[in-house]
DNA sequence: TATAAAATTTTACACGCGTAAATTAAATAT
DNA sequence: ATATTTAATTTACGCGTGTAAAATTTTATA
């Protein structure tokens, strides 16, 4: 009893069954026999073995590794999703090792890298989007099962999960000019962001379809420091004197924090209430525009379907082992969140 | 050249030397002959073999992994930190793998036990604190060389690398009594979150010294919504006028960010300038702080000095192979960060 | 150039497990 | 009770690497 336990054939022994038929037990308690069971289960209890999960990756045909990466997780949207994707992974029966592409295609290039060295099962990706290195994240897809969530890449994965922007924006942009003059759209000429080039898009035709002229507000600045950008750049849109309109869709909830902070202090009023300055208007339902000043009107995306609808799919494509014939997408819509700010 | 190089038995023989030469070469790059360096690179170049990391960590007596596991990834602050450590952590030579213990003490543990599987050469804790599993806890430290920063734990772990609540507390607390009213502390009653009592024993001990009278406004709240407690509960405390001072010090910028969205709504004014109603500081400097209305003052941490002598003292500890005599505890200052809000 | 020392390479074995095939035991049918 | 089927277990082998010790080559010294 007090000899150690190094590896499962001194368990097998003080089990008083073979190696093997414990390896069996390990991967499906259920596949032995009951009796069987009750020895090593017991045994578990008095001593604390647990299998060397090197030796049991080297020698399985497959790891029960899945790969998670993210464009940034220091962004609280995707900390969000991540958090929902993990958990959901593990109720799978899976691993889930999560990584953070942080901003740039070379990190996500690593991540993937880092990823195939470990040998995943499958791999769940939202690619940084028109910044990925679009070759290699190809070239990843074809050796790995992927599938991509948020952002579309062309034709990489197996299958395509995000929001569908057109709807969602066609929504708030509804709502906007139905309840007070038309937005501009407020964005980075140069957005590192996935979905922003789609989301401009889906203005301009929300617009047009609803007879109104557009009207771009592009604001320099680089990188994920949306916030700064908002209110930087906004700050300058403000004081020069730039809007023709008194109501602004912003790309994403980030900017449309800082530009409300940039209003503040311009001692602007927002929200839509009598006697307000400016309307502003977001995207995501950030976990933070709730609690903004005023709160921010936007669009929440039903991540918890696409993560949800992520997962089943890979785990669809790694049971039965084959790529599909054709790729899926679907995409999901977006629900309005009206509040105080537009 | 067409055959498929499986091992590195495979690679070793198209690179003309034997296997361990190339196994050395992997652990070394500098350990090889010059000459047999540059036939490995060259071979490199043709044929795509990458070591198979399970074997590598099934015979090596140390892996090169580096748990890192975080109250909360889903906090930026706690995100941030993340970020900035597995770079350190990359550059020491090492493998990070980020957990988040969103918040549970059985999350937490769960974490452990999943890093001790993967047999890491050290583990950078940042627990949850108060409502950490302290006894299991302590049980995995005793058996993985471990460091604790953000949070301490009695007696567990290697060393402890933190915030010096003592003096930021007291810091923000001197300039808040200088420029106006002294502060009330704004704070859950029961707060999960790590360091909280801390700053309440300080905050009440910064008062006595400048001979003021301190003021607990402690209110209900679960969880780690801090935003949803400092947003419903301030805006009780507001609207009920228990308020017997303008000046209110939250116990951390999460909870300040939902105050001052309750304060927005109740039509207050905040800030230092006259004829404003309600001063709120925080402390973090949470990435959002500087985007709030008005802008927030609070204090901030020095994680980067905090991260670097966590990692350094991790590898002090692996390289020497030793645990060392006695637990190093250092405590770092924050920094007076002025805004608009105090 | 011969020789000793140092650096490098090779030999040989170990690591801890999965898994196909062979064997044995249990369950079911006759 | 026996034959047959099915399930469980064991035998035997392989996975791809690290590493100590032995053998070899290179470099330094005389």
């Amino acid at each position: 009893m007090n000899d150690k336990i190094k590896n499962m054939e001194d368990f097998a022994s003080v089990c008083g069954i073979s190696r093997p038929t414990l390896s069996k037990y390990f991967n499906a308690p259920d596949s032995v026999r009951k009796s069987t069971r009750f020895k090593i289960e017991a045994a578990l209890e008095k001593f604390d073995y647990r299998p060397n999960i090197y030796a049991i990756n080297q020698n399985r045909r497959q790891t029960k590794n899945i790969g998670l990466v993210v464009p940034n997780l220091t962004d609280p949207f995707f900390a969000g999703i991540a958090r929902t994707i993990e958990g959901l992974i593990i109720d799978a029966g899976y691993n889930p090792l999560l990584l953070s592409s942080h901003g740039g295609p070379q990190q996500e290039i690593t991540n993937l890298e880092s990823l195939r060295s470990i040998k995943p099962a499958g791999v769940l990706l939202a690619p940084l989007g028109r910044a990925s290195d679009q070759r290699r994240v190809n070239e990843f897809t074809r050796e790995v099962p992927t599938v991509l969530f948020d952002a579309n890449l062309d034709e990489a994965g197996e299958a395509f999960f995000g929001s569908d922007n057109n709807q969602s924006i066609g929504l708030i942009v509804e709502y906007l000019c139905r309840t007070g003059e038309a937005p501009a759209f407020f964005e980075m000429k140069n957005p590192i962001n996935p979905n922003a080039f789609k989301r401009r898009t889906a203005y301009l035709a929300a617009m047009e379809k609803l007879g109104r002229e557009p009207e771009l507000i592009q604001v320099d600045g680089e990188g994920w420091n949306f916030e700064e950008v908002g209110f930087l750049e906004g700050g300058k849109v403000i004081s020069d004197g730039r809007l023709r309109t008194n109501t602004l869709l912003c790309s994403n909830d980030r900017l449309a924090i800082g530009l409300l902070s940039a209003a503040f202090e311009a001692g602007l009023r927002v929200g839509h209430a009598d006697g307000c300055d400016l309307r502003v208007a977001g995207h995501d339902d950030h976990p933070f525009s709730r609690y903004t000043c005023p709160s921010l009107t936007t669009v929440s995306q039903d991540y918890e379907a696409i993560g949800q609808c992520s997962v089943d799919t890979i785990m669809k494509i790694i049971d039965s082992n084959e790529k599909s014939p054709e790729r899926e997408v679907k995409l999901f819509e977006g629900r309005l969140i009206m509040r105080g700010s537009a």
